[in-house]
DNA sequence: GTGCATAGCGCAATCGTATGCGCGGAGCGA
DNA sequence: TCGCTCCGCGCATACGATTGCGCTATGCAC
């Protein structure tokens, strides 16, 4: 059984509510300075942990923050584990525990909102589809939420410049000629990627006459061989400048090239976004954009922190991102 | 404000001891029909959802595990992803969240130790060095631990089978005639790399004298250059058979064997351990052992709910490997 | 009219901590 | 001696639930 602070109390013939000021260090209870040693000694003795539920009761505040995610975690997703990253440097920072919310197969929407709303945690960071049921009902709750990486309605939000990356890459393949352009997007819903796929059509609009041809194809993310076989079915001069939504879409496609021997940049040029290292490749091959996700994770903790203490935040927080060249385009 | 079982008594002018009761289902209390009913439509008009502190004060129960790792997640670490998604489909299938432990900086191993035994959650994932400080602390305490993937002193542990994975190995490198070996392991401490070594060194040793070499070498795990050089500064016949120690530390080897332009497998022969797939590869070319991750945390997370619930564990769970050959031998 | 069972519910303690308020005694000035 | 201040601490309640036990009213048999 866990020594509580009564036992203390009992051991000294003190009441509870003493015990209790004196670790707190409530300075405006008055107590001697040899009932505070002894309480503290007593306290250091029997190894004394006070219980967090009963003081988060109390308190009406946990030190816990949670975080849900749409998609589970695997040896692939490395967005989910470069944020959890920095959500542990951030929560460290703050003194905070991180609560990662399983979503139960077959739970609902409602389920899942209830389950975040059972007094465990102080508040939640979020990443998911816009269109989730949970976001509405989250943002017309009294809970304190920061969104990571994707906007959502009617919630604050850190994020990487999406439109700024896409632009940059877009000018760097113009400014190498291409004619022929593509823009790979997941089938599923995402703010960020609509972000990245509306800034690559505003800088090929830009191109005006001169683009050949601009199709925007939605793949699957770990088998981009349709995607290619759409490209290479219609005639025209090669190369096609490809622009993927994301690093590992990237990667999906550089593999259907290999396995199909399409040279790359020759025949097909390929872009990411993300940036991610990875030291199972030769060397930085593929020009992608560097997103600072450790960096965004961090800085949603400390807004979180802030939003919880009753601040206001600003609803977006965009994190600038830099073009890493490679020799895939 | 949340609505408490408090609320619903009083909107129907019932005690809340009965309002609690229909709604845990708790069937020796008998109430009417009617009331029954009247107290669900109510709960269920006011959104009622039972504050999860004051239950798992009451209650002597969290339905909260914690993970403690001593390693930060990064996107190279492959490692804790599978795990973390392996503990998340265990953790759903239990209806039970993750509170992930942020270490602080500056936190002692008593800190921790405290942090964890604070009344948060029934039980613990960890994965550290045997010779952590909090590996002592936590077996001669109450609490309900299971080690994952590195068996630690005192606890149950659910692990691979590194002996068997590294023997089948080697019997496939003997097969092949190499005469010259190596061992590559980390500069940290872990029960699975001695475990890998030894079964190494036995099976090296059965080769007695028809072995020209053999070398354990401790290398970063991010950069295998050193280790590389101390191979080849030796002089001999080649190829050298080098059996990393896993999968992260083989490809920092093959990158320093492209970057010094050593050939891979006549001149270097490698092996990792893991098996993690990859979409950024070519193809599966890294001979290595897959090790079912993912299971790992499921049976770890069924273990620990046994345990919690009072059973006895088994001291240790070696779920077996599989030869995954490539061609980087 | 009495006794007894049962249905239908409430009282109150409990989990471990935090905290507003009050209370007795000592010391001191007038 | 009276009154005031300040020291040192405890009483009691609250946080929101769970749960052992007991109480009242009704119905029914006798």
């Amino acid at each position: 059984m866990p020594v509580t602070a009564k036992d203390i109390a009992r051991e000294l013939g003190l009441s509870q509510s003493t015990v209790s000021r004196i670790l707190n260090g409530d300075m405006r209870h008055r107590v001697s300075v040899q009932t505070r040693e002894r309480i503290l000694e007593t306290a250091q003795r029997l190894a004394y942990q006070p219980n967090a539920l009963a003081q988060s009761l109390r308190r009406g505040r946990t030190n816990v923050v949670g975080l849900y995610t749409s998609h589970r975690y695997d040896a692939r997703n490395d967005f989910l584990a470069e944020i959890l990253g920095g959500l542990q440097i951030g929560c460290a920072r703050h003194r905070l525990d991180l609560l990662l919310h399983c979503g139960y197969a077959g739970r609902t929407a409602d389920d899942t909102f209830n389950a975040l709303r059972d007094g465990r945690m102080d508040g939640l960071f979020l990443h998911t589809a816009p269109d989730d049921p949970l976001v509405a009902k989250l943002s017309a709750s009294a809970m304190h939420v920061v969104a990571l990486a994707d906007p959502l309605p009617g919630l604050p939000a850190v994020t990487c410049d999406d439109s700024d990356g896409m632009r940059q890459i877009v000018a760097a393949l113009r400014k190498q000629g291409y004619r022929r352009y593509a823009f790979l997007a997941p089938q599923f819903m995402l703010a960020s990627v609509e972000r990245r796929r509306e800034a690559w059509e505003r800088e090929i609009d830009a191109l005006g006459k001169s683009a050949e041809e601009s199709r925007v194809l939605r793949v699957p993310i770990e088998d981009a061989t349709v995607g290619l076989e759409a490209l290479l079915a219609k005639p025209g001069t090669l190369p096609i400048a490809v622009s993927c939504w994301n690093d590992r879409t990237a990667y999906s496609l550089l593999r259907a090239c290999r396995e199909r021997g399409v040279r790359v940049p020759e025949e097909i040029a390929v872009t990411g976004f993300d940036g991610f290292l990875d030291d199972k490749l030769p060397e930085r091959q593929l020009a992608t954009v560097g997103c600072p996700w450790v960096e965004v994770a961090v800085q949603a903790v400390d807004l979180l922190v802030r939003r919880i203490g009753g601040e206001n935040i600003p609803a977006e927080t965009i994190l600038p991102v830099t073009l890493l060249p490679g020799d895939t385009c």
